[in-house]
This record gives structure tokens, sequence and C-alpha cells, in this order.
DNA sequence: CGCGATTTTACTAGTAAAATCGCGGTGCACTAGT
């Protein structure tokens, strides 16, 4: 708090429960004109207006749910200025209708919620988190807040890059919490539900069943309903209201339910006291795994993290990275598109730069995300058009393919390092830790390498015993 | 890569096995139609 209100750029690494959003709600009460806070998700948004507003902070809420009478409102409330906590998404803010509003009132903080996001989603599926950086500038710079649970270093620099953070503060507490019990069972995909069955006897609820397809989740959430384990579902497919009912039976404290979901659940999920995390299918990341079992024993007490691994499920993970990025010869293609929109010196708007480049326009936002983030285009009202010399942006986007390549690259050794966990022989903890970027941390002796050690050495302790009895 | 659904093949007329096909996650915002 000390260095945002010094109008230092800081980023804030720190598990959920320890006063995150103090962070930024401390700060934006003492500040003259508004803070932006950018989240990931409305139902995070909603969530926070009501907290807010029950401790009489002066709070609005923008995004696509509003009505127009209501999102005019909105706008008006934040051109007025004055001390105010504006909750958006980041489409919101870069909108041609709200954006202007936002970077008229001069806002004294941006402050970007669950951060991580940006590394995680920008480069594909959400590339308004990628534009964050260039619309610092147009909202007169103010001081940025970067929040997250969970950064690798390797995330961490992304971030300030990104969002184009200057000699910021990085202040970070470890991820790890040591009542969490970390367990790797090698099933193949064919046993897995009956190892499912039989963990389910013995571990307590409430607990989480994380799965990578939606079918999956279907599957488990039906064998459990018919043995008679409650159980609810979670996952993109689902109606909107099918979802926030689970989430709300899920939450309700009286209850101990098991939730089947897709990585769609979790975000925001602060319940004390889940008693397990159980992945049918190997994560894309330890990343994301750290981020899914951090949502166990919040109360402190102990919690099973147990990952279910099938080498032959990282194929599942491979293909669906594989889809969301966009490759160099799509790259290629948006580039050329941007040379003859130039020539006729004409800015152009990602639906029509789409069309000429025979791409999805999900996938041309993304590269043109891409490419603004890189410096070689700029957006203006009218659309993006190149913001370099002919040769420097030849020479960028043969940079931005690297780029793509080494992603590509990373995105493989980021699985590998999923199965490198699952067979480690050392002390997961100690793997997790050194992930990320931790030096030579001691054994957890909790986790199950740590037992079948400490056990090991305990039956050789008693052997050597046996035969040579202390005199 | 694995799974479930659909189509083809096989032997001899409705059924079963084999082969082939298609698909898989995450959310915002906007628009058209009810």
């Amino acid at each position: 708090m000390e260095a945002i209100l010094g109008g230092q750029d800081t980023l804030v690494v720190l598990p959920t429960g320890f006063g995150k959003s103090l962070v930024y709600q401390v700060p934006a009460l003492l500040v003259e004109r508004p803070t932006i806070v950018i989240s990931p998700l409305i139902a995070l948004m909603i969530d926070q207006e009501r907290s807010l507003r029950r401790r009489n902070v002066p709070v609005v809420r923008i995004d696509s749910t509003l009505r127009a009478a209501e999102r005019r409102e909105a706008l008006e409330r934040v051109a007025r200025g004055g001390r105010l906590v504006v909750l958006t998404t980041p489409e919101t803010l870069l909108s041609e209708s709200a954006g202007p509003v936002f970077a008229q009132a001069r806002p004294s903080l941006l402050c970007v919620d669950e951060a991580h996001c940006i590394s995680e989603w920008g480069h594909d599926f959400r590339p308004a988190y990628l534009r964050l950086g260039p619309m610092r500038e147009r909202l007169g710079n103010p001081p940025v807040l970067a929040l997250t649970a969970t950064a690798t270093p390797h995330v961490q620099e992304d971030i300030l890059a990104r969002l184009r953070l200057i000699n910021p503060s990085v202040i970070t507490a470890p991820p790890y919490r040591d009542n969490l019990l970390l367990g790797v069972r090698i099933v193949p995909g064919n046993l897995k539900l009956d190892a499912v069955a039989r963990l389910l006897r013995s571990l307590r609820r409430p607990g989480i069943i994380y799965c990578a397809t939606t079918v999956a989740v279907d599957q488990i959430w039906s064998a459990l309903t018919r043995a008679r384990i409650p159980a609810v579902r979670y996952h993109g497919k689902m109606k909107a209201a099918e979802r926030e009912a689970a989430q709300k039976r899920f939450m309700e404290p009286s209850r101990r339910l098991v939730m089947v979901a897709t990585s769609a659940f979790g975000m925001g999920i602060d319940k004390p006291n889940i008693r397990y995390i159980l992945h049918y299918h190997a994560p894309g990341s330890l990343e994301q795994y750290v981020q899914e079992v951090g949502r166990a024993g919040r109360d402190g007490r102990p919690a099973h993290c147990i990952l279910l691994f099938d080498p032959d499920d990282l194929g599942i993970q491979e293909f669906l990275l594989s889809r969301g990025r966009p490759d160099i010869h799509q790259l290629q293609r948006v580039a050329e598109a941007l040379r003859v929109w130039a020539e006729e010196e004409r800015a152009v708007d990602v639906r029509a730069l789409a069309l000429s480049a025979h791409l999805p326009a999900t996938t041309c936002a993304a590269l043109t995300a891409q490419l603004e983030s890189a410096g070689l285009v700029a957006h203006t009202d009218e659309g993006y058009a190149i913001a370099v010399s002919p040769e420097r942006f030849d020479a960028g986007v043969r940079d931005l393919a690297r780029r793509l390549e080494i992603q590509r690259r990373q995105d493989a050794r980021r699985l590998e390092t999923v199965a490198a966990y699952a067979h480690t022989e050392d002390c997961r903890a100690a793997f997790i830790r050194r992930y990320f970027g931790e030096e030579a941390p001691p054994r957890c002796g909790r986790c199950d390498r740590d037992r079948e050690l400490f056990a090991a050495l305990r039956a050789s302790a008693e052997a050597a015993e046996q035969v040579a009895p202390s005199p």
C-alpha cells in the first residue's frame, strides 16, 4: 500500500485469504480520483461489488450485463470522478464506448486483479488482457497494481512486461502451504473410475475432482450420483443458471459435497474447509495445478491433493494448447493483410482484418493484440494500423514469429514438467517450490514420496536394531 | 491420444464386430430473434 500510494508500480503475489483485496481497497479510499479494478469474471465483480457496498465504499460496476440506462448512469458516475472504485472487465475498459470515459476520468490507480490471466489468457483466449499495457498510457499513466495468488518467476516477468510496469515493487509470498498433503497415483485411464471410488471412501468431504474435459465431468458426476454420493458439477457447457446453482450449493457451509468440474471452476472460491483436490486428468501445467490445489485446506488443517496420472492424458492438454495458440502461419497471414491495408493508408478493425486474412476473428484478435503489445501496430477508433516503418514491421513480425515458436516449446516443456512431477522420486513439495523459484527447500515430510522414504528408513533402522541389539 | 457415436462390413436378414469419424477448455461482448 505504501508503494502504491507513493506512486510506484507494484506486483503482489499473495495466496487467497491473505487480504489481497485490501491492498487496493485502502489506497482507493485515500486517493483523489477513481481506482479502476480489472477483473476476469463478472461473477467475481458482483461479489466484490456487494462486499464493498456493505462497507460503504463508493463503487460502480460496468460490464455487458448492465442495461443501457444503467450503463449510462454508471459511466456518468465515472466521468464525475472523485473517490470511487470502478469494477470492470478488460474488454469493457478497452471498448470504444467506455474507454474514453475511463481515460477522461484520469484514474488515480489501475489495479489488475487475478493478474496471472495476462500470462495465461492474454496471448490467445482473451487478448484484451494483452492490450492493458498500451491502454495504460491513454488513462494518463496511473500507477499500476497487479494482484495474483500464484505466479512462477516466468509468469511474474510476463506480467511486468505486458503491463509495462516501470521499476516495480514486487511483493511475493511462497505459494506453498504445508498442510497440503501432495500425492500421485499412476493409474491407467480405464481404471480411474474405480480409483476414484476407492479414494472417495477414505477422503472426507467437501472436495473437488478436476477433469480436463466436460464429458468426463458429466460421467463422473453421474457415477457419483448413482452411488448416492452427494455431488454437484460445474463446467463451461452448462447453462449459466445451472452453474451458479451448483457453485452456490457447494459453497454452503452446512453442506459437504463433491464438486466435479473442469478448470472453469474455482477462481475466487474461498471455502475454508475443502479437504481434498483430486485430479482425474493431469493439468496443463504445474502453475495450473498449484492454483487448483491451493483451494484446499484454507483453514490450515490437512487436505489431500492427489493426482491420478496417466501419461496418455497429456495428449488432451497438448491438443487443447495447440488449438488455442495462434501459429506462425496465421501470423504471416495477418501481417500480410495489414500490409495491404497500410498501402491504402487505412486503419482496419479486427473483423474486416479477419475476413481479408481468412482467419477466425478470435485468432485475428489474439494476433493483433500481440502485434500491438510489441509496438508494431497501433489501435485507434478506426481500428488497427501499422505504427512503424515497413522494414521495422517486417523485422518485428519475424521477431514475434520466433516468440510464438518459443512459446510453443515452453508449452511443451511445461507439460513435460507435469509428467516429471508425477514421476519424481523427490519430495513433491520441494519439486513444486523449486519450480516456483525457491532454492533448496527442505523435505516436507508429508507428501507420499517423503512418507515412503521415511517408512523405508524406519524399517531399515528397525532391521539394523534387530541384527545388533543395543547393549 | 482416447472416447463415444456413427457407418461399414460380414454373414446370410437382423445382429455383431470392425472401421471410421469427430471432438475435446477457459469468458467476455454483441446481435438477432422470441
